[in-house]
DNA sequence: TAGGCCATCTGGTCCT
DNA sequence: AGGACCAGATGGCCTA
């Protein structure tokens, strides 16, 4: 990542003149203002041949550059270097578009999808984790989350905005799992008088708290949102299933991928001789949406693996899921499926 | 107007 | 050599 003093001051000006505003950009990458930076490269050399192996003009006083030789900017050098860098900037837009879509995706798929309120980038990330991490977890305890507890983990770490979308959502008044925060207390303590479970959610949003950045964007382990809890082994990040739904849990963050695969999940579930009523509830717990379009159906998949109720699921006569509501009709399907009868 | 989010350009690095 | 990936820089758009 370390660059040339001399590649440095070409960036100080190129930066400025090459770049583009977004949106005006062209195909060409760059039109007339990198005709503009190029030209200054041009200047350097003596004519206009192509030969690229000329001497460098320093002045004799000056020692003697180390190091391998400069390359003149010929016209011909020019020329490439300008069709390289449209295609390098083609090359990473349809890449960033790959990446967007795949977020889309995500988007679709995530508890809280909604046309008209996207959610942003890493909001959307981060409700994934959660929700990943809160199915895998209802997984491996086998037991349905109160509701409460199962928002609070989609919540964990969201900002104010996202945690109200995902309260509407999911219908529910975000005051409800968001404690209210008092002027006495910290803003990483949670306010008297409010029922707390181990590892709870003392997360306070800018929008309610004065005094805190705004939004905590990449600040998942800061001390000044989560309190240390006592014997947590991953510290202020302790999660809300600890004590609420499994009392031995693992901790919510730390692991950088879900505690459990989904064929892990199946394969110790059916180790763990749940109950076959449970097992049902449960396996509906890690529904997934399939890509189905619009008035075509919807594939449900479980775990896979040999189980024959793990298998794929063709629930005929559902919208595809770019709708809102039939999103929120599978989610409420989702919910009534955990919370049913728990 | 400040801050958040985003798209794009760009050069560096790594890999094939 | 060329492509993929990455991070920094920049400027536009939107909202509180």
């Amino acid at each position: 990542m370390t660059r040339s003093v001399e590649q440095a001051s070409v960036d100080s000006e190129g930066q400025q003149e090459l770049h583009s505003p977004a949106g005006e950009e062209s195909e060409m990458g760059g039109g007339e203002e990198e005709e503009d930076h190029l030209h200054h490269l041009e200047d350097e050399e003596d004519d206009d041949d192509d030969d690229e192996e000329e001497e460098d003009e320093d002045g004799e006083n000056k020692p003697k550059r180390r190091g391998p030789k400069k390359k003149k900017m010929t016209k011909a050098r020019i020329q490439r270097f300008k069709v390289r860098r449209m295609k390098a900037n083609a090359r990473e837009r349809n890449r960033m578009h790959g990446l967007n879509d795949a977020l889309e995706s995500l988007r679709k798929v995530v508890p809280c999808y909604s046309k008209t309120q996207k959610l942003s980038k890493i909001e959307t990330l981060r409700l994934a984790k959660n929700y990943i991490w809160a199915l895998s977890e209802i997984l491996r305890s086998g037991k349905a989350p109160d509701l409460m507890s199962f928002v609070q983990a989609l919540c964990k770490g969201l900002s104010q905005p996202t945690t109200n979308l995902v309260a509407g959502c999911l219908q529910l008044n975000p005051r409800t799992f968001l404690p209210e925060q008092t002027p006495d207390l910290p803003a990483h303590l949670p306010p008297a008088g409010t029922v707390t479970y181990p590892g709870h959610f003392s997360y306070q949003s800018p929008g309610l708290t004065a005094g805190l950045p705004s939004p905590p964007y990449g600040t998942m382990e800061p001390s000044h949102i989560f309190h240390q809890v006592k014997g947590q082994p991953y510290g202020p990040l302790e999660p809300f299933f600890d004590g609420v739904l499994v009392s031995d849990g693992p901790a919510f963050d730390p692991p950088l991928s879900p505690p459990l695969s989904i064929n892990g999940n199946f394969s110790s579930f059916k180790q763990e001789s749940v109950a076959p009523a449970d097992y049902d509830k449960s396996f509906s717990f890690s529904v997934h949406y399939g890509g189905g379009g619009p008035g075509g159906h919807a594939a449900i998949y479980g775990g896979g693996g040999s189980n024959p109720r793990c298998g794929e699921l063709q629930v005929d006569g559902l919208m595809g899921f770019d709708g809102h509501s039939h999103h929120e009709r599978m989610m409420n399907a989702q919910l009534n499926a955990i919370f049913h009868d728990s």
